[in-house]
This record gives C-alpha cells, structure tokens and sequence, in this order.
DNA sequence: TTGATCCATCATGAATTCTTGATGTATAAG
DNA sequence: CTTATACATCAAGAATTCATGATGGATCAA
C-alpha cells in the first residue's frame, strides 16, 4: 500500500495541497533554519499575523509541522516524518514501468 | 537557489498542487505502469472524460507527464524530469537546521 | 488589576478550483 | 461522404480556498 494508493491517497493529497502555496513554502524555508514562533515569522515575511496562522494551521493539519508552546509564544518546526512521506511519494513515483504497453481496448 | 526559493517556488508550488488532487494521484498510479490513453484511464477511474481531461491538463501543465498522439489516441506517460525536481524538493526539507536558534527579537 | 503582547479563530467577501454537460476538431472506418 | 470514436475546450454553477479585519483567550509585566 502506497502512498499513492489506498487509504493513503487521501493523505497525500492533503501533504501535497499544504506545499501547493508560494507562502507556505516560505514559512517552510524560514522552518529549515530551526523552530520560529510566528511573531519572527510575520516580520520575516511581511505579512498579516492572521494570514500567517492559517497557513500554519494548514502545514500543521497536513502534518507537515510541529508546535511548541512556551509562555507566550508558540515555536514552530518541521515535522521530518512528513518529510518521510513525502520521499515514499517521490520513491513511488520513480518506479515507472517501462514495458511495452498492452493495445487500448477502447 | 534551491526549490523552495527565489524563482522556483512559484514551479514548486505548482508542481504541489498537481499533486494535492487524489484523481490525479490516482491517474498517476495507472501511470505507473506505463502509458496510457486517456479512455484506458476513463474506463479505470469511472469517471467522465471531461473531468478526466482537465486533470490531465493540469498535470501537463505541472510538468508532471508527457503526452504523445497516435492515430486518434492521446497517451499520457510521467515526466521524471518532474520527479526530479520533487526529489530536489524533500532533499531541500530535509536538511532542517537543529542548532539553537536565536532568541526572538518581539 | 490594568494594559500590552502573542496567537487563534471567526465572519465576510474575493478568488480559485472543480464538476458537468455541450460543442468542436481530428482521425479512422464504412 | 457519412458516421463513429477519441479527445480538448468552453460555459456555467458549485465547492473550496484564501485574504482581511475584528474579536477573544492566554500570558506576562507594571
């Protein structure tokens, strides 16, 4: 069962559509350099504190990362199991077959 | 300049988002096994052949498969050159910084 | 206790994506 | 030439996602 078949699918597309956005993508590159709270990520990317919260939201429902409370503020950070899934995704994408194909039947 | 900055992001972000869809991640598991047309692919998903079509123009435009006309066929096959830049991208997620960050300047 | 900061959440509207059915083009067969 | 098949594309509406500003809870400092 892989991540592109079954059950799984559903949970990869929802991996797939966390990444699928310019600015998550920048808070993810911002993550790589170690755990931020959203006050540094805000100023970091010039951006509104509400907007920036939901797109947290939808990395941190995708699985994609963690959040660590402390006292007032709230760190984030990447999830690498995440990161795991999404290297089965590519693996199995990499294993294409390359026989000659059956003749269409339609 | 890795997939998550600069210029790319807008192609990764792309890229995602073809993937953040379970019919096309169902339609790129068929694909898995070869080329194939896109009434083969109809008769797989059960679906309608203009739903099937504007996926298949989405991965297209992703990059994420080929298409080759035959007669009066269409075959659809995966594009590794898409895949390699998805393997770009978990490599660039896995190199995550552990060392301590700073503390927060707000 | 009062006020300030950090953050999540909600409500509203805008924008984008997806679905469905209809139409059009090209190829091939009769 | 006529008809059937394979596929793309278009138009319209439904559904989802996103942006923005407002509100509220929690924590901390004074």
């Amino acid at each position: 069962m892989s991540t592109l078949s079954g059950k799984n699918r559903a949970k990869t597309a929802e991996l797939c559509h966390a990444l699928a956005d310019e600015t998550r993508l920048n808070i993810l590159d911002r993550l790589k350099e170690g755990e931020r709270c959203v006050c540094e990520l805000t100023d970091a990317l010039q951006t509104g504190q509400s907007r920036l919260s939901f797109h947290l939201k939808v990395l941190k429902d995708a699985g994609l990362v963690h959040d660590r409370p402390e006292g007032r503020w709230i760190y984030y950070i990447i999830n690498s199991d995440a990161v795991e899934e999404l290297e089965d995704l590519v693996a199995s994408l990499k294993t294409v077959r390359k026989t000659v194909r059956p003749s269409p039947r339609c």
